[in-house]
DNA sequence: AAATGATGTAATGTATAAATTACATTTGTA
DNA sequence: TACAAATGTAATTTATACATTACATCATTT
């Protein structure tokens, strides 16, 4: 599950520590995530987005499959 | 995890076995998400969205949140 | 009334998301 | 160069998404 997660976080200078604490789960978790190997649940989408100021399209949604 | 799935889909007049086929996961499955019990896993939302013709804000983003 | 298709839901098993612990590597900075 | 903060990643454990099987209810059709 390729994504951008991690680009939009480097953007706004967080940390992956910093964005763990926020969304409540572990910094190896969100560095799962930002590597893409991984498939994670609606809800940590859903507070990742929230955390850096995106929606679901912004960040896991391919563009040019709508 | 509220969500725009059922409604979306009953609009296309497609059965949950229908989507369930398309998604290629068990028409069970489909009917826990749509009771909104469940925290889908993101791969499983994108193969909804397909099969929908929408996008993952579409029907899993509360709107207002961004 | 009986049969068929769609849906709701419950019990149990399996696969995997996420936690935990730990350590190595990278990068910036004093 | 030495130190610290951030990151990559691996092993093990735990929680839960999803499959499987099964049965009941409701609407439609014959």
């Amino acid at each position: 599950m390729k994504n951008r997660v991690k680009i939009t976080r480097v953007m706004l200078n967080m940390t992956q520590g910093e964005l763990a604490r926020q969304v409540g789960v572990t910094r190896q978790t969100i560095g799962l995530v930002e590597k893409g190997e991984y498939n994670p649940t609606l809800q940590l989408c859903v507070a990742i987005a929230e955390a850096l100021n995106k929606t679901l399209d912004d960040l896991f949604w391919e563009v040019g499959k709508e």
